[in-house]
RNA sequence: GGCGCGAUAGCAAAGCGGUUAUGCACCGGAUUGCAAAUCCGAUUAGCCCAGUUCGACUCUGGGUCGCGCCUCCA
């Protein structure tokens, strides 16, 4: 029985749909005034490997995760640039989708941007003036009541009193508390038409927290199963939604919260503010995809990453690993592959990117009762324990070099494909792409030919300086029975 | 200041009240012309102090250190 754990609770706690078989979730996206950086990708990831682990497990699921594509970094973004902020958005939610790809990210099946749920979020606020939760402030704002919502602080352990003596809440003007928020925003005379909404409290635009509510009981319903996001947005912004959406539709919102970690650098938070990030395509510059997935994957997703080029580079060599043992085993277990998780999403097939497929519900079948299965299963379903699940593949990738069990091998990738890895020609991924300055394939097999001509004439000397020569420029040479093979290193 | 999370071998990272996690690195052996890859084996753990227990890395209490949230943040 699959654990999670929630938020709410605080603890691991069995998952039981609202309705059987089908799970219903939401998780944040991005606000897309920039490019994605690591720790979006981890929440990209993490969420995709929950999505691809209850997809697996036998349920019917409907993912969706936001875009925001209204907000006051958006604006000034957009204004420091001279483009509308519909330029600005539409060139960033294409980047993301081209970083996402490029991990391997299953699209989700709904990804709403808030500017198209305006008319949603209305309703809702209406609905919480109406039941008392919502006021206009002094400046125009419509504001949400945080006080008369009997169950805010009841997702981050936060109590009123305790966020009344810390000294960082801002003092707005308009506000009745310091502790309320916005819903609605008035629009100011500066801003540009384009970022104005009608509506019965006048002209303007939504707050942060509201599209959220609005979106996920609009496609989800107003109760649903599981809502995610990066543990930074745990405090305000999940409280916030809660807080709307219960106070809205005056019944419980989400059964189950989850929170990633953050990625940190130098033992600290990657973020904007501190401008420690990095971007996703700066870091798939220097590594590859897979690596980044894997790297992501290898720690549990509620614990902090470190990012590190050492880091990243033990987890090529441990990806490495995998894919050798699936290289020495026969073509068709290791590049067979289908594409019957991927939804019909033109979209998505012209981006490069990692092979999407074979997530056991779609793909190759996999056979749960089987030992190593049955520990994969028992890891996943244990609050997503991806480092143990990943422990498996390694028995099994030493179980098909001691063995050569294409039995194993087809379960290593079977397994892998789960986690969204492994599915590439083993020696596509071992070999890589030549750089700019690197010898091409052709290049190499010349040296090959030259080095195992020298080697017929017992001329070792010479072979091995063909050898370190090679090795210089970052290709390895393994001699196996079966002839001369090379891989990047 | 309030609330919360964490501390495991050289590095990274899990489970577990008693029996090999796993990967990388390192050492020995097999294999190889020599390597690489692979296999076999060895070594290296559980922040500190108490307590519970026949037995604690694992449970309880206290401490120390690190991190996060309380402001936009994935």
């Amino acid at each position: 029985m699959l654990k999670i754990y929630n938020t709410l609770a605080r603890d691991k706690q069995d998952f039981i749909p609202i309705e059987p078989n089908t799970v219903r979730m939401y998780v944040c996206g991005m606000t897309v005034y920039d490019y994605c950086h690591l720790g979006h990708a981890r929440v990209m990831v993490v969420f995709d490997m929950v999505y691809r682990w209850l997809k697996a497990s036998g349920y019917d699921v409907t993912y969706v995760r936001n875009i925001t594509d209204i907000d006051d970094k958006i604006i000034k973004r957009a204004a420091e640039n001279g483009e509308s902020i519909h330029a600005l958005t539409r060139r960033f939610i294409g980047a993301m989708h081209e970083d996402e790809r490029a991990l391997g990210i299953l699209p989700p099946d709904h990804e709403p941007r808030a500017t198209q749920y305006v008319p949603q979020m209305l309703a809702m606020i209406g609905q919480l003036e109406k039941n008392g939760l919502a006021y206009r402030a002094t400046d125009g704002d419509m504001n949400y009541a945080v006080r008369k919502f009997d169950g805010y602080g009841k997702l981050s352990g936060k109590s009123l009193g305790d966020l009344r003596a810390g000294e960082r809440v801002n003092v707005n003007d308009g506000k009745n508390d310091p502790l309320d928020f916005v819903l609605w925003k008035h629009a100011r005379d500066d801003e540009a038409e384009e970022v104005k909404w009608n509506s019965p409290w006048g002209k303007g635009r939504p707050g942060w927290h509201i599209e959220c509510s609005a979106m996920g009981s609009e496609i989800l319903g107003k109760h649903f199963d599981i809502h995610g996001g990066g543990a930074d947005l745990q405090f305000p912004h999940h409280e916030n939604e809660i807080a709307q959406s219960e106070g809205a539709h005056q019944c419980s919102f989400v059964n189950y919260w989850m929170h990633n970690g953050f990625v940190r650098v130098d033992e600290e938070k990657m973020s904007k503010s501190l401008g420690n990030f990095f971007t996703i395509r700066e870091v798939l510059k220097k590594y590859d995809a897979e690596v980044v997935r894997f790297f992501i994957l290898r720690a549990h997703y509620r614990s902090s990453l470190n990012y590190s080029d050492a880091h990243l580079n033990d987890a090529k060599g441990a990806l490495t690993r995998l894919y050798t043992a699936l290289k020495s085993i026969t073509p068709d277990v290791t590049t067979s592959h289908s594409t019957s998780l991927l939804k019909d999403n033109s979209l998505v097939a012209s981006y490069p990117g990692l092979p999407l497929s074979g997530d056991g519900a779609g793909g190759a079948a996999v056979d749960w009762n089987e030992p190593s299965a049955q520990r994969f299963k028992t890891a996943m379903d244990d609050d997503f324990n991806t480092p143990e699940a990943m422990a498996v593949l390694f028995e099994l990738a030493n179980e098909v070099n001691r063995s050569q069990s294409a039995e194993a091998a087809r379960q290593l990738k079977t397994l892998g494909g789960v986690l969204g890895l492994l599915q590439r020609d083993p020696q596509a991924f071992l070999q890589g792409d030549a750089n700019e300055g690197e010898l091409d394939d052709v290049a190499i097999n010349a040296q090959i030919e030259a080095r195992v001509s020298a080697k017929k004439a017992k001329n070792f000397a010479e072979a091995d300086r063909i050898r370190k020569e090679l090795l210089e420029t970052g290709i390895v040479l393994e001699d196996t029975p079966h002839g001369t093979i090379w891989r990047r290193a």
